[in-house]
RNA sequence: GCCGAAGUGGCGGAAUUGGUAGACGCGCUGGACUCAAAAUCCAGUAUGGCUCACCCCAUGUGCCGGUUCGAGUCCGGCCUUCGGUACCA
């Protein structure tokens, strides 16, 4: 018989709803189990494919868990401010409000297909002003503990359209839309200090089960590194003569090398290039800082593209030998990290060498390398050379010497750097959240009252290109009296990245409506962290690492309980399309109604879950629905054909092997393999080896018309238990054909696995012959290497490859192999 | 460029700690059922070779090299693809 998806389907849907089946009971904490998904952003290409594979197997996971016993939270929401939104509006003139409200609508009614335990009490969507509100009075609390801080940063800019455009709008240093050169134009703008987090968030990585390569990019991206800033004095060589007040403070992860350092480097943003440039320079170094204006990070730091640079006039004294050295500008030096000055040590910097040479500057060496080294730049251990009181000392040693002398002399010390910069959340666009600040000429900046929150998003703004920020343009809005004075003054025209509205979301679902803080501290002190964090590792180094300091930010100021936000990570994997990434914009989004309604929720479920492991996505490719659509029919029919079962018999917990028929036995065995199997693997968010080891089970049980009816029943139970989570509409009907009233996964159940079905009495082990397989033996299990000698040399397969031959060692490993080496 | 991953039959993939490479599925080939088709069921299916009867022989997990009795798995060096690179989310 076909099975009819559609009637099954929307029949237990409709049976959850009634029953309230997923409604979470909080007050319930022991085996609580906190199931987070990414929430999803509504934009106007709806639900594809790639949301499917995210929502649907971990869905599928977190009903595992509570068939397992788990008290199972599973909100959605809706991460619904944000840039498309904005651009879709310039576009098409539709409000980005209406826009998204509509997109939420749609949206929840294709997530209600695909049958998750969603509770949806819990729903959010962060452009509500009950949701942004709490956005504003985390920003009011980062600013009072002097974590919100206003300075100038670049954004893009595009001298055409009059506007600042995201990364992503710039395509090769040009505005997408016009073509226009882009060039970086210095904005105030609000920052939060997560560098002051920085070490915290590094340790704190140790304590949470995230995957390994998620924890090594969050470290790389804090990037600690240990080394000593050093101050030079600077020394001006003609007309001001030598007398120079001026300090170039440097880090260096390499003090060791300091008598190796033949100039120096300063960012071309260094403010006191400036000042040091003598005239003849500044010509040359004015327009040097021109030409790099459109480049962007990547390429100033390209470790292939021929490095650039120019001399600014001036001169550092190095303080260890007082030698006079150059100070150059070059684009390889970022301001934004360290102190943004590098003294260059060629002789053990690779950039550095690259730069001396074509440059003609001097290189000292100043580790020795070994004889046979060949290459440019050492930057290997060995002993320290021209090098004066370091001389003979090893890296290590050396670093330890000359920090304390650079102490002493109160001229340096031993610092330690991250690569992670502060957190820039002002963004000039409309469709975010407003920030709660003010600006008063008199008084300058002057935060909003809390009691004044929500500072609401206008509607009526017009969003459309041109200046800094749309808001900046709606009167009614920007004009404001100062708090404190009663001036004329203007609220801050920005608003802020969304990634605020993702860092705490996971608070707020646990009782959205909540109006008396920014989260309900009485619940969260129970439900977070949130057990189970499912999403893409495109987000292993922002959102990620934001979540984790405004967690430790909150804990802080004494509301949340924990030090991290996600105990258990899991990534799920990037479905592409023609080797892209889905996205409306290169309209290579795949339809997930063209399968669900030819094949059923639970076929694409499980097709999406048996395509390959869970963290590795894939190429979409519709080749092999087939074969899960068969799976299910298979189990459906297999549930029909046995459906007055239930009437007959009853099975019992557990049988005794010796009691069993030979088939019976076989398939007993068989069950309690695959139930074994299919909950480690499920557990593992294996999903693809799962439901294989249900379809070899499907195979094996072609006979179980040969056995028992008690076996029969006992099969089916247990077949209908594996299966629910993967397909729980499947699972719910299979349940009831074995004369079951209540939803499976109501009383949540799993079947105990009897280990002694899982042993085997005879093993097959391979034979090999200097490591070639000759043959394979079935022996007992755990046999001697005496006992299987005899078998292996009796197998005429083997001894045709030993026969004229020098045995010189036989190897032997229980219930796996025996190799013999022959000579 | 830098950081992080991944490369296995015609295709998706399996092999969980170094121990029988190709489980499971798709596709394909042949057969059964049928007036016929679809569906379903059964058998075969890495490549090459032979006396293609075989439980035969050789080769084979992106490329080159190494460690080991034994390498898809470990080590060194490449190549290709993907994710991130701080204003897409």
């Amino acid at each position: 018989m076909r099975y009819p998806h559609a009637e099954i389907e929307s029949k237990w849907q409709e049976f959850w709803e009634e029953k309230q089946v997923y409604k979470t009971d909080f007050s319930k904490i022991e085996k609580k189990l906190y199931h987070l998904n990414m929430f999803i952003y509504p934009s106007g290409a709806k639900l594809h494919t790639g949301h499917w594979y995210h929502y649907g197997p971990s869905d599928s996971w977190a009903r595992y868990k509570r068939m397992k016993g788990f008290n199972v939270f599973e909100p959605m929401g809706y991460d619904a401010f944000g840039l498309p939104a904005e651009n879709y509006a310039i576009q098409t003139g539709i409000h980005p409000q209406d826009s998204t409200i509509k997109n939420i609508k749609d949206i929840k009614e294709q997530l209600k297909r695909i049958g998750c335990m969603y509770d949806w009490q819990a729903e959010l969507m962060t452009c509500a002003p009950e949701y942004y509100k709490w956005n504003q009075w985390l920003f009011l609390q980062l600013y009072k503990k002097g974590l919100a801080y206003r300075k100038k940063a670049p954004v893009n800019w595009c001298p055409k359209d009059q506007t600042v455009l995201a990364n992503e709008q710039v395509h090769d240093g040009k505005c997408e839309r016009c073509g226009t050169e882009v060039i970086q134009r210095n904005l105030s703008q609000w920052f939060f200090k997560i560098t002051d987090y920085a070490e915290e968030l590094l340790q704190g990585l140790d304590t949470i089960n995230w995957p390994e390569k998620t924890k090594l990019m969050q470290r790389n991206w804090i990037g600690k590194s240990i080394g000593a800033e050093v101050d030079f004095r600077v020394y001006l060589p003609s007309g001001t003569g030598d007398g120079s007040n001026d300090i170039i403070r440097i880090f260096t992860t390499r003090p060791d090398t300091l008598f190796g350092a033949t100039y120096m480097v300063l960012a071309p943003e260094h403010p006191l290039v400036e000042k040091l440039t003598t005239a003849d320079h500044k010509y040359k170094v004015e327009s040097y800082k021109e030409s790099i204006k459109s480049l962007t990070e990547i390429e100033r730091t390209s470790t292939v593209k021929e490095k650039t640079g120019v001399f600014t006039g001036a001169y550092a004294i190095n303080p260890v030998n007082n030698k006079k050295i150059p100070i150059w500008i070059a684009d390889y030096v970022l301001q934004t990290y360290g102190t943004g000055a590098i003294m260059a040590v060629p002789g053990q910097d690779e950039r550095d060498w690259e730069f001396a040479e074509k440059f003609n500057l001097p290189i000292i060496r100043t580790v020795q390398p070994p004889d046979e080294f060949a290459g440019k730049a050492y930057l290997e251990d060995g002993p320290a050379i021209n090098s004066d009181f370091l001389d003979g000392l090893f890296v290590e040693d050396a670093k330890k010497k000359i920090n304390h002398w650079l102490e002493q002399k109160g001229i340096g010390k031993a610092t330690v750097n991250y690569r992670l910069r502060d957190w820039l959340i002002s963004r000039q666009r409309y469709w975010g959240t407003p920030i709660p600040i003010i600006h008063c000429e008199k008084c300058g900046e002057v935060p909003v009252s809390e009691a004044e929150l929500p500072i609401e998003l206008p509607y009526d703004v017009d969003f459309k290109l041109g200046g800094e920020s749309p808001l900046a343009r709606n009167e009614k809005y920007i004009n404001v009296k100062c708090p404190k004075c009663g001036t004329n003054s203007k609220r801050d025209p920005d608003t802020m990245d969304t990634f605020v509205d993702s860092s705490w979301y996971y608070f707020r679902f646990l009782n959205p409506n909540y109006s008396a803080g920014i989260f309900d501290k009485s619940i969260a002190d129970n439900w977070v962290p949130v057990d189970m964090y499912v999403g893409g590792a495109e987000h292993a180094t922002m959102h990620l690492l934001y979540a984790r300091f405004i967690h430790k930010f909150l804990r802080d100021i004494g509301i949340a309980k924990g030090h991290e936000p996600f105990q258990t990570l899991v990534h799920q994997g990037t479905i592409t399309n023609a080797g892209a990434k889905m996205s409306k914009s290169k309209g290579n989004v795949v339809n997930p109604d063209l399968f669900t309604s030819k094949f059923g929720s639970d076929v694409f479920r499980l097709y999406l879950m048996f395509m390959g492991p869970y963290d590795m996505g894939g190429d979409w490719s519709d080749k092999g629905i087939s074969g899960t659509d068969r799976f299910v029919n298979r189990i459906y029919d297999l549930f029909n054909e046995y459906k007055d079962l239930a009437n007959q018999t009853t099975a019992k917990e557990k049988y005794d092997l010796n009691s069993l028929s030979e088939q019976g036995k076989f398939i007993y065995r068989r069950i309690n393999q695959t139930l074994q199997k299919v909950d480690e693997e499920v557990n593992h968010f294996r999903f693809n080896t799962a439901i294989a080891a249900m379809m070899e089970l499907l195979n094996n049980l072609k006979d179980l018309s040969t056995c028992s009816k008690e076996i029969q029943l006992y099969a089916l139970q247990r077949l209908a238990i594996m299966v629910s989570p993967l397909a729980p509409h499947l699972g719910e009907e299979c349940w009831s054909l074995l004369g079951n009233t209540s939803s499976i996964f109501e009383k949540p159940f799993w079947y105990e696995v009897d280990k002694s079905a899982l042993i085997e009495d005879t093993i097959s082990i391979a034979v090999q012959v200097n490591g070639k397989l000759r043959a394979t033996i079935d022996v007992p299990l755990n046999s001697e290497q005496e006992v299987v000698k005899k078998l292996v040399f009796s197998e005429e397969r083997v001894t045709k490859h030993t026969a004229d031959k020098t045995i010189v060692k036989e190897i032997y490993v229980k219930n796996k192999i025996y190799n013999i080496v022959v000579k």
